[in-house]
Parts: structure tokens; C-alpha cells; sequence
DNA sequence: GTTTTTTTCGGAAAGGTTTCCGGAAACCCC
DNA sequence: GGGGTTTCCGGAAACCTTTCCGAAAAAAAC
């Protein structure tokens, strides 16, 4: 037997296995004397406690979940870098799940944590989602949850958002400043809090201009070759707009491209703006305006938050609901 | 008591722990008719097992760690959705640990992953390392452990790589065939085996049209700052490069914003090539020509051959070490 | 010097699952 | 209808840790 337990440390010590556990806690209840001896013994052996046994025992897995629809985007990267800074600083472990905007996916992988897997979880809902119950259910169930960015207003489960609203209306304003009057919202096909909060956003800068008979919203998808061909139509239909705001980078990127091929200037026929925390959106030709999400701090934000419940802190009012706010960064998109 | 486990099910179903355990696990031990009572009720109060106690007591955790240096990344990110893909296939839960770039982090990572947690992990070193006992380490172990693009050659685990030298000399010579004839190559200032393939693919090709003479290995790092500073020496010395062939995507990025800082015209001044899996890089200022490494397909990759060495597959020996090609896609940045 | 408290430790239970072992019933074969 | 298989199931051990409880010894209090 040469597997290294606690069994094995106390018979080579002469001692009970509870009084080398407590040794290896710092238990106030053995001598200094024996504790040391305990953990020179462990040290040499390389002792290291069996997670499963330990996480069965205390009924806790020192483990948290992150749940989001994709990885490969800057927007969910720079958020779980986030996420694993705090992590690793408490000394816990991150499970990470991809729904890739499945909806059915996203349900059984909530179901699986309800077992005891994880200690927390957060989530940033699928675009295919609109029914919340898995989410409920997990609340229910007594799994410490915080939910992030794609969130759902109706459940009762903090919220670490940006202000979509908000920087939607200043993006929008931003180019009504600049000259457009006829201004396409490409907006995702979903029922998104998130989508809802931009769309919303840009009706209201609109409107106290107003301009809201000159509303334009184009839904797009997940399909590249599609979102070019709406973004074509577009632009070769005969009421051509002279700005486009992307909900998404995707889009975005879908616009840039559909103008190179179209040959369409930007920003001399058409501006552009896109939510994107691309960094390299100041080499893009043009170099883009856009709309970057404070990622990196919503994943640090979210992952405090969720650690709060698990160590069941009361939660500030204000901490049920926190709202980091976004940037506008002008470029040459949607200068003049 | 609400929790619902064996035992629960066992006293209200009249039976024995075991047979309600050997019910659930389609065991041949208990007739069909019991078997359905058990999985009836099971189903009905929504029974999961508890997964530290299984562990436990099966000794494995049915979980994969990936440890990378940083996920903010296209390359790192499409390896993990690679990675994420077969796992949630095979019905495994993925942990992820980022080192920043750090050995002494990677070091101590790995010695917590010794302790059972994972049935396997999968690494991609960082760009400060420099021994890898530490690997060494977890093999002796016996963790299954497979490693991928940034690996030590010497050490006796499987690899997943891509051809760097020969994707290197192929962007190089498409250089010289352009006219280039002074290239400068951005290199990463590391012992990386990723790093010195590229850098002899790069002096090969140099050395095969003789111009050896012409070898020009710029060292950078972390710091954009730096780089950028490194980059406009470059491109203000008296011997201006007529190419820069940039061997991290980060360096690409930061040749470009010296470029536009200094208006320096690519590609008729210079011509730029980097390795990147930017999908945005069709749309850069100008268009970049990249060498796109099969990150997706590295990340299932290794994650199948993982699988193979849990499940105690023999290993082909071409299995040992895979090379996955990378691509290079033509643009702009380095046309004529 | 006796009683009470504190210190230090050992024994054993508990957490939930899997699996080994043995036993009882049912079946089969001649 | 006795011997031998199957079939099906229960009991209990095992995985390793944490923690409750009690006990012995040492220290403190009177």
C-alpha cells in the first residue's frame, strides 16, 4: 500500500487517524508538539487530502460552475478570465459547461448540477432560451447562482448586467450627432433581456430626436452567410440607411465585410457601430466604433457575488442587481 | 429528510441498497421487474447520484482538467471548445486552470491536480518555463496526461502539435518570393519548443534562397508597451526591415498599431505575416495574411487521445505525437 | 488533597455509493 | 426428488475524510 491517507500517516505516527486530521486543520485541540510532527510526516510524504472524500463528508465540492453559450468570443473569454482570477485567489475550482446557444442543452446541463457537483454556478443564458425554470429550479434546489450579461429581469437571482439601455441611447445619439437620419438596429433574433435593453435603447435616442418613425430593425442569426444576405438587402434596397448598429459583434464583423464586398465606404456612406470587445477593432479598416462590455470586471463582479452566497453573507440590495457600465469608443466607423 | 439518495429509495421501495444501486446501473443481478419499480421512483423524485460519494468510491471523478496559460485568446479558446466538445460527449466535466504565463503557478497547479481530482489533464505550458518536472511529476503519478502546441519534446508524454517549423519556412519563402529581402522575425522570448520550430522554419528558409546573412530575430514579450517600442526601433532604424513575420498573434497586432502610428504602408513598405486565428483578420487594415493553426482540431485531438490513455487504450505509436497542420492564408499585408 | 476545568487524544459514526460474498428461492436435468 | 445451476437479492465492507463523544491525563481552583 503505498497510497499516502490519512491511515497511512497515523500508523506511521503511532496516532489516531482524527488526530491527524485535526493536526492537518489547525485544530486548537493537539499539542503543537504532535502537530508538527504530523505535518513534517505529511510533508515528506506528500500527503494530500482525497477531494472526494473530504467533499462527501463536508457536503461541499469547493468547485464552481461557469455556463455560457460560447467560449470563442472575446465578450465570455475575458469574462471567465475574470471568473478564474477570483476563483483561484478563494482556492476553488472552476467547471466550465458550453451550451452553444442550445436551449436543450443548457436545461440538462443545469440539471446535472444539481447533485452536489458544484458549490455555485453562473450563467449567461443561451439565445434560444425563453422559458426560465431550469433556472428556477436550481434556486430552488438551494444552489447558490448568479446570473451575468444574457440574464432573465422576472427570476430572483442577482444580476451582474451592463447598461445596454443606456449605451445603446448614447450610441445611437452619438450617430444622429453625426449626420444619420436613417439608422438599421441589427438586433438579435431572441428574447434577450440584453437584446430588449439595446433595441430599447436605440428606440428612445430615436424617438427624442425625433426620429421614430425612422426606426429600422433587422433581426439577424447565428448563420454568417444569412446575416450577409439581410445586411445586403440592405444596403442595396433603395432606402439604403446610412448607419448600421450592431447588437452584436458578429454582426458587426457580418457588416464589414458585406461593405468590402459591396464596395460601400465607411464612414462616407455608411457608419458603423457594434457592440464588440474585439481588441483589435482600432485595426480594422475602418477602424471601428465600438461599444466594449466591461467583461473582465462583470466575471470578477459576478464571481464575488456568487462566493457571498456560498458563504451565505447576507446580500446588499444593491449587490442583487449590479450594473457595470459600458464604454463607447469612438473610431473612424462613425466619425464625420 | 428530503434528500434523496439510496437509502431513500431503498426503504420505500421494500429493498436493499444494493439492489436499488444495481437496479440504476442496469445490472444483470436484478430482475426487469424490480429494476423498473426502482428506476420508476427514481425518476419520480428525481434521484441523481451523488458524484463525490461515486468517486470516491470508484476512485475516478469522470472530470478533465485543461490548463493554459490564458484563455483570452483565439487560439487557447478554440482549443478549449475543441476540448469541451468530446468531453460533454463522453460524459465528462471539464476544469480549467489558467497560469497567466506563470511557471510557478503552472507548478503549483499541477501539484494540486495530483490528488485524484481529475482523471486526466491536458497542458499547454507556459512561455516561462523552463524545467518540466513538474510534468514529469504527474506522469510518475500516473495521471493521464496529454500535452499540446506548447510542449517540451523531451518529455515522455503524448503531444498534439502543429507543423510550426514547416508552416514558418512556407510563410517565409511565400516572403521572399514576394521580393522581401530583409525579413525580421518577431519572436517570443521563451525556450518553447513552438517558439525555436519557427524560428528554424524561418532561418531555413532564409538559409535556403541564401540569405542567411539576413537573419533578423527580434525578441519580445508580454508587455505591449515594450513591443511596440521594440517594433519602431525597428522600423525607424537605418536598416528598415522590408517584412515582419510576427510568431504570436499579439505581435501582429502590435506591428500593425506601430504601422498605422507610423504610417508606415503595408504592404507596400512592409509586408506583415502572422500567426493568428483572428477571424477579423480578413478585415484588418489591410487585410492580414495569417497562419491559422488548427486549434479546434488540436483541442479534440488531445482530448481523444486523453480518453484513450483513461480508458487504458494501447496507444498507436503514431498517437505519441500528432501533428495537426496549420494553414496559411494569403491577404493583403504580404501580396506584391 | 479533593474537585473542577482544560488539554489532548482515541474510537466510532457518518457521508452515499459500489461491490464482494453469501443465502434463499426457483429452475433444470436425469 | 436429490444434486446442481441460475436468478435475484440482502448484508456488510470499503473508499477516505471529518466530527461528535467520551475518556484519560494534566492543570487549575478551592
Amino acid at each position: 500500500m503505498d497510497t499516502v491517507n490519512l491511515k497511512r500517516l497515523a500508523k506511521e505516527l503511532n496516532l489516531a487517524i482524527s488526530t491527524v486530521s485535526r493536526a492537518l486543520s489547525d485544530s486548537h485541540e493537539v499539542s503543537s508538539e504532535t502537530r508538527d510532527r504530523v505535518r513534517a510526516l505529511a510533508k515528506k510524504l506528500g500527503f494530500q487530502p482525497n477531494p472526494h472524500a473530504s467533499s462527501l463528508r463536508q457536503n461541499k465540492s469547493k468547485t464552481i460552475a461557469v455556463v455560457i453559450p460560447e467560449i470563442d468570443n472575446h465578450f465570455f473569454s475575458q469574462v471567465l478570465n475574470g471568473v478564474e482570477t477570483v476563483a483561484q485567489d478563494k482556492g476553488y475550482h472552476v467547471l466550465i459547461y458550453l451550451t452553444h446557444e442550445d436551449y436543450n442543452k443548457e436545461k440538462s446541463i443545469l440539471q446535472l448540477l444539481r447533485n452536489g457537483r458544484v458549490d455555485g454556478l453562473m450563467i449567461s443564458v443561451s439565445n434560444t432560451t425563453r422559458n426560465f425554470e431550469h433556472l428556477e429550479n436550481c434556486r430552488e434546489a438551494g444552489i447558490p447562482m448568479v446570473s451575468f450579461d444574457r440574464i432573465d429581469e422576472q427570476i430572483d437571482v442577482p444580476k451582474v448586467i451592463t447598461d445596454d439601455a443606456a449605451i445603446a441611447f448614447k450610441a445611437t445619439s452619438h450617430l444622429i450627432k453625426n449626420g444619420c437620419r436613417r439608422i438599421a438596429f441589427l438586433s438579435m433574433s431572441d428574447s434577450l433581456s440584453i437584446s430588449s435593453g439595446r433595441q430599447s435603447g436605440y428606440v428612445r435616442a430615436l424617438e427624442k430626436h425625433g426620429m421614430a418613425k425612422q426606426q429600422l430593425v433587422v433581426e439577424c442569426g447565428a448563420d454568417d452567410k444569412q446575416n450577409a444576405q439581410e445586411i445586403r438587402k440592405l444596403l442595396q434596397g433603395k432606402q439604403r440607411p446610412d448607419a448600421i448598429f450592431a447588437a452584436v459583434e458578429r454582426f458587426a464583423i457580418n457588416t464589414y465585410e458585406v461593405c468590402h464586398e459591396l464596395r460601400v465606404a465607411i464612414p462616407q456612406e455608411l457608419k458603423v457601430i457594434g457592440f464588440s470587445n474585439l481588441p483589435a477593432a482600432a485595426l480594422l479598416d475602418p477602424p471601428m466604433t465600438t461599444i466594449v462590455q466591461p467583461a473582465y470586471e462583470m466575471g470578477k463582479e459576478s464571481t464575488s457575488i456568487l462566493f457571498k452566497i456560498i458563504e451565505k453573507k447576507a446580500l446588499l440590495h444593491s449587490e442583487k442587481r449590479i450594473v457595470v457600465p459600458s464604454l463607447l469608443i469612438e473610431r473612424r466607423s462613425s466619425a464625420v
